[in-house]
DNA sequence: ACTGGGTAAACAG
DNA sequence: CTGTTTACCCAGT
């Protein structure tokens, strides 16, 4: 994995670059966090680790990725994407994580509506576990996902970071669970 | 506001 | 294969 820091206004975050693209992305400070608790979070394969890769492409991706993450943090759809390496995701979650894509920009579904454009309504618990294993948090808007009953649901960047990116694409919770 | 039954998928053993 | 655990949902109190 390669490993390059972005910075933004908000912190500094970690993208994590397979030989096919973005693989990872940790909010800053998920290091501390990761460290203390036991968040088994990333798919880590360390053990198929390809040793020295360079991909051709890769100071490309590290340049779009971080211009496609200082866009989403600034509540603006990117305009243009690094590759996204999902091989670490059932062929469930990568359902998910495309259909999560879809959700424009100050716009927010429920883990039942995901799961009805899916094809299995009665499936939104299990759309939580895909949102909640998404390694590539903010550009892939997991946080745009909340509970029926108008709560926020989880997070596993910390319902802080879910709060504040909903906040900044200028979504109002309470009116957003009025409009349900 | 709270509860219980239903549910899909991942995971441990 | 069975049992357990979820970032859930909905119709009942």
């Amino acid at each position: 994995m390669n490993l390059a820091r972005i910075q933004t206004p908000l912190g500094t975050f970690r993208a994590y670059f397979s030989a096919h693209g973005l693989a990872r992305l940790e909010f800053p400070s998920a290091r501390a966090a990761s460290r203390n608790k036991t968040r088994r979070l990333p798919p880590s394969n360390s053990k198929t680790q390809a040793p020295d890769f360079q991909p051709a492409g890769l100071h490309v991706w590290q340049a779009v990725t971080a211009k496609a993450l200082g866009a989403a943090l600034s509540g603006h759809a990117p305009k243009a994407w690094p590759p996204l390496d999902w091989s670490g995701g059932t062929d469930f979650q990568r359902r998910v994580w495309v259909a999560l894509r879809r959700i424009p920009p100050g716009q927010t579904r429920t883990y039942a509506q995901l799961a009805a454009t899916l094809g299995q309504p009665r499936a939104a618990r299990a759309v939580g576990g895909a949102c909640g294993a998404n390694p590539i948090p903010v550009l892939v808007p997991c946080h745009r996902v909340t509970a029926a009953s108008g709560g926020l649901g989880g997070f596993s960047g910390g319902l802080a970071w879910k709060r504040r990116l909903l906040a900044i694409e200028g979504v109002n919770l309470r009116r957003a669970r009025k409009l349900r």
